[in-house]
DNA sequence: GGATTCCTTTTACATTTGTTAAATAATCAC
DNA sequence: GTGATTATTTAACAAATGTAAAAGGAATCC
């Protein structure tokens, strides 16, 4: 839990009686290798902060498997559409190590924003950073080429190439697999 | 600003002591078509309503004019990537029609945080729903095709065909305006 | 540790999209 | 209104990406 708390004081301050008001709220979890945080079809109740491992959130196109992003240690990964809408997800979260998550229950979390406008504060924080995260990531999709979006990556997350299969990758990029294997062929 | 605090209303609803507080940071200005309403390069400091018009935010790559989005009347227009991190942008908001704005000021703003929690929370909620707005979009952008994208563009918001330029709905696809040209001659 | 399964690359061909340039259509300024 | 400007479409060709199938590598499971 300490490190979930620490995420958490990077983003802001919290007294001692809104860290116990937290706690009760968050369980953790210990997922073996591909196994499943959130099948599809849920109505995403908890916000996941990852303490070990690497997670992803998927779907299906047409029977395809997608990658829509990926979230490493010390991270939080949600499906916000379905958090934030209320409304069930054609998403689900899947971890791709062995990995350790610490579960926030999220209608308990936002009960407490009446009662603690700091913790209502930190959450606020922790969203508008996945916001501006994911107008870069749209800039990169809708303006560069498949090419420079590798590329960037490699720059930006070499870890990702590191632990995550490409054919995750690919679809991540927008691209197919055997396209990413043509990059990746040039690029060599 | 009537619409402004009815805007307002539909995401929180706020007493008179908070609408007080809030209507000295707000501003009206009224645009011309095509005018700028914050040029490339500025720390973006407001956030803007359109009371009447349409706005895009839009940007050069490789000296190519690209849209990155669309608003309309009734909605908020901000680059939130520099609203939040606070650096300058390399964005510019620009109205496309004879428009209206309400500009509220930020750092104004963020101060009354302190003060008025409901007001924080407003501004949480309004930033949340463009935070899944943003999330669908990329949606879009990965998984979908550019006769895809187009198609959905149309069933969804019908009123960008007629209100704006193809050359800007062309960068805001994702393609060029060749290649839109070309899916709507097929279309046809 | 050998067989099996899964992941990645390669090939060949089809399709889509980009690029450049020109033609046509629509809009704007005076 | 008319000429000039801007927007949109079309054409022809180049480049990038998709699809399907096969082959090579790597990892995994008794």
């Amino acid at each position: 839990m300490n490190e979930l708390f620490a995420f958490f004081a990077s983003f802001q301050e919290l007294s001692s009686t809104e860290k116990k008001a937290l706690a009760p709220l968050c369980s953790e979890l210990k997922l073996k290798k591909n196994e499943e945080l959130q099948p599809i079809g849920h109505t995403c109740r908890n916000i996941y902060f990852i303490k070990k491992g690497v997670a992803r959130i998927y779907y299906y196109k047409d029977g395809v498997d997608i990658t829509e992003s990926f979230s490493f240690e010390g991270s939080v990964i949600v499906r916000v559409e379905s958090l934030f809408l209320g409304v069930p997800s054609q998403k689900a979260i899947q971890v791709l190590e062995e990995s350790e998550i610490v579960a926030i229950h999220a209608p308990g979390l936002f009960r407490l924003y009446d009662t603690f406008p700091l913790i209502e504060r930190l959450f606020r924080k922790i969203f508008e950073k996945g916001y501006v995260e994911t107008v870069q990531r749209l800039e990169s999709l809708q303006f560069h080429t498949a090419e420079e979006r590798y590329k960037a990556l490699l720059n930006e997350n070499a870890d990702v190439l590191r632990r995550i299969p490409l054919k995750y990758i690919a679809s991540y990029l927008g691209i197919t697999q055997v396209s990413l294997s043509r990059i990746r062929a040039v690029s060599r």
